[in-house]
DNA sequence: CTTGATTTTGATAACGTTATCATTTAATTA
DNA sequence: TAATTAAATGATAACGTTATCAAAATCAAG
């Protein structure tokens, strides 16, 4: 009994077609109806407690307002913050979220792609779970990347720039007297993350005459749980620090392999940062909460969202004018 | 031209009717159909591309096929685990999950409700926004809360046991010799929360002839961000400090008031746990991370999660039938 | 006041599926 | 084999909205 009120309904309570209930109620551009009519429409349906069926209008447009984000991992403390600055914007436009993990897992992935394209979602915005994932299903979907990798060549993407947080990064610790860095990658061995990132250093260290060596890098796998990656990047560093290295600071490419350098700093004894400089990258949660705080390089994990969100709502609107003008 | 085959050319195809054709590939309960002609539909389906659309269907059941999912703030380090348990265990049994956040927020909270109930999601997992939030617009939805407020008792709720979990938490303490514990509550100042632990502490040390001051209860406001309240909690930390108080143990009842005890404490040169002993509650990530790692009460926060979907599935599943025999 | 252009409203056909009931076919029993 | 029951299939009507085009009302201009 509660909303089965329909259109017909308010058409007869208010003695109108339902063609012009339906041009007052269904909310898209506020054409071709008069004020008069307007307001008898919307008393009606208030009297008699109308309540717009949504399925049977995505049904009939065959849209439902809604995109997609597609990520690796929920748990993973850089996501939930890109989501609400997504959720945050997208609500501007009356569109609503439905939000896919794939727990690193291709399959997943796939499987997710293609209940975007079912459930006909009118875009998606995708944080690849490895380089050479496959975007094909959704080629006629309008798509923003999350990455910065070199693989999506051809796609609309929006990430930090890295590059250059990275050489921010660099340079500071350089100012500060710095020149035996450790490099300390994350990414998937699937990853070409670091190979960009070894150039960077690279490069960096020739400009300056700085010693480099591959001893000076550190590399972990951060496909997996955040819990373990930090496990495993501590293993790392342990590793790393047996070694015997003359690095008096580590650039980590990301707050988890930061922490975990700094975890065990800590454990060792060693200061940080009076013996050992850490810097990260992210400025997620764990790094505020650490003692010492982290020192990172703050991605804005909000306005990545949020700007990801507003050129897909654009990229989504034009390609619907393309379509009629068609 | 991609996904444009319907039903009916499936059925025209293999020369059945659109009835049978639709009972193969509804997916349904696979009943009253011979293998033979299974086949036949499947392949003729496979043949001519044929994709459901779950609109058309959605439409035509009025139903999704999805739970809602409403907390308070994505970012906080509590949720996202618990959301990956409700999405795993949802997969199983084909269901999607629209996710809802209200950042604290009442009116949000309430137009999520409504969002729920006009998208005809099939059920929904709460967590309220504050003790007192309205659920009366979902009054026809199968529900499961995430609270263990006294607030809620007509409803089915889940939640951890944490009044046990804490009486956990003070007797571990006690056994090491602690007879001064000072508790660190959260909780917005609309919650009750505060009320039945500071009941439970009473309890607790009059049971054991300790000592019991309100001077030993530091407040909090957690209905902020993480980040701003782990900043307030800070300074409550402070302030508790500096009067010099008898404790020698702090329990605090989330992870991140712990950890903000545990940092304002190394910024004070206070040895944890030497000198001063800190317990959380929660099991966060920022706590396995900080140094020293952070004792706490472990919540399974996946687990939760997964609970909390098996039951609103089986609510929803049981009023399906109930229905229909009516 | 006519005529033509323009705005506003009305009538009605989809959209693709599921649900209902009727019908046919197969299986079972006498 | 006929009669009865059960299983499988077929025909067709919704579901509630939006979209299309036709009709009516309004407005502008001659």
């Amino acid at each position: 009994m509660s909303s089965k009120a329909t259109i017909v309904d308010v058409a007869r309570e208010c003695s109108l077609s339902q063609a012009t209930v339906a041009r007052v109620l269904n909310g898209q551009k506020e054409i071709q109806v008069k004020e008069k009519t307007r307001k008898k429409v919307l008393s009606a349906a208030r009297k008699i407690g109308y309540e717009r069926n949504i399925l049977a209008a995505n049904f009939r447009r065959q849209k439902t307002k809604s995109i997609a984000i597609s990520i690796a991992d929920l748990t993973n403390p850089f996501f939930p913050e890109l989501i609400k600055g997504v959720q945050n914007k997208i609500r501007e436009y009356g569109y609503s979220i439905v939000q896919l993990n794939n727990e690193w897992n291709p399959k997943i992935e796939q499987d997710n792609f293609k209940y975007m394209i079912q459930s006909r979602v009118e875009g998606a915005i995708i944080s690849p779970s490895h380089p050479r994932s496959d975007l094909k299903v959704l080629e006629s979907l309008p798509i923003i990347l999350l990455t910065n990798s070199d693989e999506f060549l051809g796609y609309d993407t929006i990430a930090n720039d890295s590059k250059g947080g990275m050489i921010l990064a660099l340079e500071r610790l350089f100012e500060f007297g710095h020149r035996n860095i450790a490099l300390f990658m994350g990414g998937s061995m699937m990853s070409a993350d670091s190979s960009w990132r070894l150039q960077i250093m690279k490069d960096f260290c020739f400009n300056r005459n700085m010693f480099f060596s591959e001893d000076l890098c550190i590399k972990c796998d951060m496909s997996v749980s955040s819990l373990e990656s930090f496990s495993q990047a501590r293993t790392a560093m342990r590793k790393f620090l047996s070694k015997d290295t003359p690095a008096t600071a580590i650039f980590a490419s990301n707050d988890i392999l930061a922490l975990a350098a700094l975890h065990v700093a800590n454990e060792k004894g060693i200061k940080v940062p009076d013996e050992l400089s850490i810097i990260g990258m992210d400025g997620i949660l764990s790094g505020e909460i650490s003692y010492p705080t982290l020192t990172t390089v703050e991605k804005n994990r909000s306005q990545i969202g949020s700007l990801a969100a507003k050129s897909l709502i654009e990229k989504i609107e034009a390609s619907v004018e393309w379509q009629t003008k068609k």
